[in-house]
Parts: structure tokens; C-alpha cells; sequence
DNA sequence: GCCTAGGTCCCGTTC
DNA sequence: GAACGGGGCCTAGGC
């Protein structure tokens, strides 16, 4: 059977489809590209994402998000790969000069993927143990929560004097953006609550680079330098963790 | 020949690998993560970058980046990859239960990758013609403008009244950090070059979010809207651009 | 749809 | 190596 008739197959058949060929790539969108022929990695997956990778590199050289639009096109033996997103008006084509190698099938993938070590389970650990993990009491007011223009504080606490404490937790090193978003909190806060009402705000982060601790300063913020590894210890201790983590 | 074999030759002679295998997959190093069997997409590249895909979404659910240590090992018929970043301490496993397809050989590209109609032009156009994309006549005095601690600022003018003007330049809708993004760089000019320096700011974006309107004005800076067409046209203009773009 | 914020972000560049 | 900023960022969550 001819290859395009085997590729149509499979793609009607919504399959996930590998292609090695040699191929001309162009996108036009957003912005636009050109890369002229060379030997690469195409996957078709069964949602519409296509990915195009080069035989290095992290990142694929060219690519569709889910949702796009597959069409096949024969233009004098050469196969044509139509890749649409109408909606934002972005193409992507696919010229395949030779195909080195076919694959497609139906992958059976049904399995929860598990993460752990992220902001959101440093801020659980904050949240469940302020005392542990800053160094005082603080009650609860709420996280995620809403400064309507501002954004969201990414925990609220009321300190043992009635202050409103703002924290902003950062998983990795903490720079001079992390300082401003706080800032914005602050000063939303300040100018929602009126200057009667007593605020302070901490940066929690592993690691503050220079210029954002200059920037606390000047800005009148605190900082606190945790680690994900005590942050971890609290939450085992706290609640119970998947088994695999305490192995 | 054993597969694992197969595999250890074509990783031994840098090919490209191509698996299509039912695995499990572990990660452990900056976060951890777990992902029960299932069958996926891994890609071996010959820098040593390592993806796995499900047979859906854009992204990769596991990988490491270029430069990482593939080993593997046979685990009593289980084949396992042991896929190392020994400088940050990052280890990804995966152990194959099931190998549904394999494929390696050597893929030649030494294609150059082209792309248009980011950041970067968008600031030519506005360096090569500021009257025609910002309206009014500007003197160049820098672009990548060092202002150390603080970063970088994308251009500096001086306009007709011998004011400096530091421009931002954002190629999609510009948001209120761009917005503090550009405040920390007028107000390191402004502490460096002393009260007697006359600045103005200007943040240029094809659009802007209300909340970054708004603080643009409590912070006294200015904003221009441009289109990205525009710039193309101008860019076109002023220098030749190649040849697939002006089709 | 827009907006906000995170990411095992990755990546290039600069110091 | 640290730090700064972009990315066709993508993705998730909220409105």
C-alpha cells in the first residue's frame, strides 16, 4: 500500500504516528520560520499535537499544540503535512522529501502522573506549619487569594499582634520580580484596607539573589530562606505521603 | 540479536533511538515524579537529551535535557534506563516492561533554523525607524542598555527636549510586570544619573491589559501601541528582507 | 475568551 | 556558575 494511504489510514484511525524523514519545515503565526530539508522526528499524536524534533536538542524545532487540524496532500510524489489552528490563524507545514521510517499504532496510556516538590507543596508545607517553616505563629486567613487587578497573594496569614501578613513562596531562587509581585500584593492590599490597617509581607524562597534583597529592603518587605528538604519533613510529618516518597 | 543489545550498540555509535515501549518512569532531582505503566514515546538523542511522550499533549511528561548519562541495565528481562545529571543531582529511570518498537540510526541536519517576528524585530523596527512606529523623532543612545543590578533596558533614546527615553518593548500583550519591569530600570537611571536627569518611559506593546494601563498611569509612564505588521512593513523598508518573506 | 502565575520550565547572553 | 529576560513559550485555574 502507498505510504500516503497508510499515513491517512492511521491518522483517520487516530493513531499516534512516528515519521523519520527527511523534510522542509515552514510555520507561519505568531511569528514565522523556515528550516530547509533535514532528517527528523515527526509525531503525530492522536490528539493533533505534532511535534518536530531535530537529532539534538531539548525542544522540538517546530511544532502544534493539541486540538490542531492534520490534512495529507500529494503534490507530485512529494508528501505535504498541513498543520492548522484556525482559530489563532497558524499553519504549520511539513514537506517530506523521503521518509526513512513509518510507525503508527494505538498507545494505551491510562496512568495518573505523580509530582511532587513544587511550589504548591511548599506552600501546603507554609500552610500547615507556619511556625516550622517561618519561625512564627500565624493564623490562617487564605491562599490564592483574590487582589481583583493585583492577582493572587499566594497566602495570607493574620501575625499574633492582628497584623495581615502577605507571603510569597518561590521553589527556586527568589530575584528582584518575585520582590515587585509581593510589592503589588502590599500595596493592594494597603490602598483596599485603608492605612489604618497594619500590613507586613514575606518573600519565602530557598535562595534570594542580591538585587532582590536589596530591593526588600528598600521596599520595607521581609524575607525567609527555606529549604524544600524541611519543607518535605513537614509535610511527611503532617499528613501521610504517597508510599513511594517514604521509602 | 538481544534488544538490549540492539540498544546498547546504536546508544555506543550516537543514534538517534526511538522507542515505543510500555514503562514506568521515575524522576527524582529539582522535583520527583512517578508515572505508573504505560505506553509512551521515548526518544534518545545522540547529545544525550532523553524524551518521553504520552500518546497525547504538547508537552513531554519526563525528560532531561541535552548532555545527560544513559546507561541501561537488565533488571531480570526488565530493561532499565538509568538517565543521569550528575552535576545537579537529577536521575530519571525508566523500566521497560514491554518493547512494542524500536528504531535508531544516525540522522543527518545541518539545516539552519530561521525565525521572524520576535522581540528582537519588533525592537529594530522601532530602532531603524522611532518616528514611524513610536511617532516622534528619537536619538539612539543605546539598545541592551546595561543598568547592572537592575538588569537591562531593550532601548534608550533621547528625544528633540534632550530627555532620556527608556523604552520596553513586549512583542504580545504587555501586563503589569512589564510595567514594574520598566519602572526598575527608569528608576535606576534616575538614582544613578542623579535629580537632574529628565527621564521618560515608555512601554511599547501591539496590546496591554487593564491593569497594566492603570499602573502605568499611577507610576507616571508613557505607552505606545504598535502592530507587529507595521513593524515588518518598516523593517522591509529599511533593510532587504530574505527572500521567503517578501513572497 | 482574557488574565494571572508557575514550570524538573529551556535557552541564550552577559558578567 | 549566577543572574537576567525571552519564548510561536505551554499549561492550569479563575472569571
Amino acid at each position: 500500500m502507498a505510504m500516503i494511504e497508510k499515513l491517512r489510514q492511521a491518522l483517520y484511525r487516530k493513531e499516534t504516528v512516528i515519521l523519520i524523514a527527511k523534510c522542509s519545515i515552514f510555520y507561519e503565526g505568531r511569528a514565522s520560520s523556515k528550516l530547509s530539508e533535514g532528517e527528523r522526528i515527526i509525531i503525530i499524536k492522536e490528539d493533533g499535537a505534532v511535534i518536530v524534533h531535530r537529532p539534538f536538542g531539548y525542544e522540538p524545532v517546530n511544532y502544534q499544540p493539541p486540538g490542531s487540524i492534520v490534512t495529507i496532500e500529494d503534490d507530485r510524489g512529494i508528501i505535504k503535512l498541513n498543520i492548522l489552528r484556525p482559530r489563532i490563524h497558524e499553519k504549520m507545514v511539513i514537506e517530506i522529501k523521503e521518509l526513512k521510517h513509518f510507525y503508527s499504532s494505538r498507545l494505551e496510556d491510562q496512568a495518573e502522573f505523580q509530582m511532587w516538590g513544587d511550589e504548591e507543596d511548599l506552600k501546603q508545607a507554609i500552610i500547615l506549619d507556619p511556625a516550622g517553616m517561618l519561625g512564627e505563629e500565624l493564623q490562617l486567613v487564605g491562599s490564592e487569594f483574590s487582589l481583583g487587578s493585583a492577582g493572587y497573594a499566594d497566602i495570607v496569614f493574620r501575625d499574633i499582634n492582628g497584623n495581615l501578613v502577605v507571603v510569597e513562596v518561590k521553589k527556586k531562587t527568589a530575584d528582584v520580580s518575585a520582590v515587585y509581585q509581593l510589592k503589588r500584593y502590599v500595596d493592594k492590599i494597603r490602598k483596599e484596607g485603608g492605612s489604618n490597617v497594619s500590613i507586613r509581607a514575606i518573600l519565602v524562597a530557598p535562595r534570594f539573589t542580591q538585587s532582590a534583597l536589596v530591593a526588600l529592603k528598600r521596599e520595607g518587605l521581609e524575607y525567609r530562606e527555606v529549604s524544600l528538604q524541611h519543607a518535605r519533613k513537614i509535610l511527611k510529618q503532617k499528613r501521610s505521603l504517597p508510599s513511594f516518597f517514604t521509602s
